[in-house]
DNA sequence: GAGTGGTCTAGACCACACG
DNA sequence: GTGTGGTCTAGACCACTCT
């Protein structure tokens, strides 16, 4: 039984006609990506809509290949993928099962406090209170990776969801991106966006999440007292050359926000840590 | 330049010796475990001690594959391990550059308390404050997936480091888990290594992260005020066939902890929610 | 013993980065 | 243009689960 997929979708989930792997061999990908993409999109939506079930199995590596018109290779790389979102299980001796229906964000929704805005609904908003360009100090040039005697750009931004303060923002960006957001007008909305359309791009990042007391500015801009507590994330964004773009730390009010990981013996991107490593 | 995985190694990590993939084909795995984890061992060994620079570019996937003696396919999936880690970055047309020193804890570190604890050599404590049978509610039957009627365990520890409070879990187990953690001592340190050691494994889990307010238990366990922040983690974890086998609340003291995620465009297992999902 | 996923090999072409 | 990683194929054997 042979399964064309279906074409159309946002991006990196994107799906284009399928009818035969064409010349073998080959890349394959014609509109939406790479083929094992496809299939896993394919695959995803087939779990998210309840096809296999809550806990439900799922069909051998061998026959998905058959109705995908596959090798087993690439159904295995699509289903890696799924695995790594927590989706489903994998074990050798038995058929996959399904896990549950993570929702998974993509990696601009993570990182754009617009995107994430947007994608529930709500409309972010920003005011920036601050931009100074000084140079760095020890821990910055750390993160950074900056030579001593570079300078940085700091921003400060107080971010609402439709109109309530819900974060303030402070970042600290190497020379090369600083320069840039400088340059942008004080009431752009998205940062990053700016940033990706001057050819900055944002691939991996390292997050800490923590609890910090406000101090008297966070007091200020969010509306709370000094000394009330914040859910604290700090991140270092790095380039597709592994060249830190961004260093970040952002302070939310309790019960605005929640960070979810999904991790496995497998694959473990998660970590506790005793103490600050600031 | 053919290179010898060295022996041996704590668990996961380990190596054996390797001259020649032996009768090819065969999962040439000997002493250590799969061939791409010791070629995995090996890299991230030379990786963090520094061999290829701070941010230095790493060997081409086919000169690895020969001085490993190994084919491309399974370099690369060593090298997917790495990246996961996000120990290094890969993208067509370059080598792949040195990331950072990710200091990534196994899983068994991350579910277990006391594992935890004394990968940072501090000396791990545990007091049970009560265990109780009883019906399982509407969201304990959601998160464990348990049929209408179900009975449930529930367990309140309070966890020190060094004597000092800093933790208080309470978990929730289904009857099957619940039954063998009703049988241990009361004074056992581990959980988690018992139900091991009586074959219950855990593979997969979904954490949850945010900030909540201490209630007047969690105060007179941790020492703290009634409202006191608090770093609060919630973990569903599931076994390799995708049962549930624990739903865990635990609670922090500000400044005890903090959590870390790696994430990249390939692979994001880290979200952002707006409300409570409880 | 049959079925299924895990691991490994060998070879191929493509897309992209960089000189 | 050359080198590098990304994708795909085809075939093989092994380790494990389950009946």
């Amino acid at each position: 039984m042979e399964r064309t997929l279906t074409e159309n979708e946002t991006a990196a989930d994107a799906a284009g006609g399928v009818d035969a792997p064409g010349a073998a061999g080959g890349a394959g990908a014609a509109a939406g990506g790479a083929l094992y993409r496809r299939v896993a999109a394919d695959l995803r939506e087939a779990i998210t809509t309840g096809a296999y079930g809550e806990t439900g199995r799922l069909p051998a590596e061998g026959a998905l290949a058959e109705r995908y018109g596959v090798s087993r290779g690439t159904v295995r790389q699509a289903l890696a993928v799924l695995r790594a979102d927590g989706l489903v299980t994998s074990r050798r001796g038995t058929r996959r099962v399904v896990l549950g229906n993570a929702r998974v964000q993509s990696f601009s929704e993570l990182l754009s406090f617009t995107h994430w805005a947007r994608s529930m609904g709500e409309e972010p908003g920003g005011r920036l209170e601050s931009l100074v360009r000084r140079p760095a100090d020890a821990a910055e040039r750390e993160h950074l990776r900056l030579p001593p005697g570079s300078e940085v750009y700091v921003t400060l931004r107080l971010r609402t969801l439709s109109g309530t303060p819900v974060m303030c923002e402070r970042t600290v960006y190497p020379p090369h991106v600083g320069i840039l957001v400088a340059q942008l007008p004080p009431d752009v909305v998205s940062h990053t966006e700016q940033l990706r359309e001057h050819g900055i791009l944002f691939t991996d990042a390292d997050h800490t999440i923590d609890v910090v007391a406000a101090n008297a500015e966070d007091a200020k801009l969010l509306g709370c007292r000094r000394g009330a507590p914040l859910l604290r994330e700090r991140r270092r964004t790095t380039d597709p050359t592994g060249r830190p773009v961004e260093w970040s730390q952002d302070r939310y009010l309790p019960g605005t926000v929640a960070f979810s990981v999904h991790n496995s013996l497998a694959t473990s991107a998660l970590s506790r840590h005793a103490r600050e490593s600031d």
